[in-house]
DNA sequence: GTGATTTGTTAATCTACATGAATGCATAGC
DNA sequence: GCTATGCATTCATGTAGATTAACAAATCAC
């Protein structure tokens, strides 16, 4: 659990490239939730100064299930986006829901984030801006 | 809750495309989970003559929890998926892991479910086949 | 049975995005 | 001060998969 700061978690792929899964905030658990059995795929690491309360999975807080439901929406939502929406349209969305992450990350995070190399979003927010 | 039968949830994209969100056979539960305030964008049919329960959502079936966060397991390996592997790699995991749905829906729907067209997966099959 | 609809396959062309490389600009170290 | 090192941008080229279309086989309607 995020009490302050910033963290990220994401895979390596077999050819050594990272894919971030989540960005995490003040309030947000980050965790590498995996199938029993199943082994991590998971790092976690921290982009800002952060502090942590580290949660056991056995101890469940109990009021969690809505936090879990709102987790699943946002999985949901993300799982749509990458197989429905293009690149800039995943894009714009990063920056309605989490406009605070925009200004505290590299750009390289962000394209990470969204599936695409750092030059597809310079692209990207190249043609947004020219066209405003 | 799916007791029998075989269920899809899938969204229609601004091009009038679908996309098959999950498939949900006996034991899984289907559903458009959203954000408070959000609406929903799922739509669900059934695949088999099938029977369901209905849940409430306000009503959590307290040992609910192992199955949310096995249900965010699989999500998060699904996103990791699509963000780093190709589709043919998406193919043999979803083969692996759901054998019998396989058998189940026609190809085309697979291929929704993998983010690709049928002719991509119909391409992928021939490779796989012609290599062995 | 015949025609219509759905499914899977193959091939030609097109496009979004990846890859690789060069350049400008910071910030960091010394 | 000067030289790294990392980040963003631009451009030239490559590629996975989309699109379009044509065709065969199976299923369905009647």
């Amino acid at each position: 659990y995020v009490k302050k700061g910033l963290l990220r978690s994401y895979t390596i792929d077999g050819k050594g490239k990272e894919h971030i899964f989540m960005f995490g905030s003040e309030g947000w658990i980050v965790a590498d939730n995996v199938a029993q059995g199943e082994k991590g795929e998971l790092f976690i690491d921290a982009l800002e100064d952060s502090i942590v309360i580290q949660i056991s999975k056995n101890d469940p807080p109990k009021s969690d299930s809505q936090k879990l439901l709102k987790r699943i929406a946002v999985l949901q939502k993300r799982i749509i986006m990458l197989m429905s929406a293009p690149a800039v349209d995943r894009y714009k969305h990063f920056l309605e829901t989490y406009p605070d992450i925009t200004q505290r990350v590299p750009q390289r995070m962000i394209a990470s984030y969204l599936g695409i190399t750092p030059q597809a979003l310079s692209t990207i927010r190249g043609e947004i801006t020219r066209k405003k």
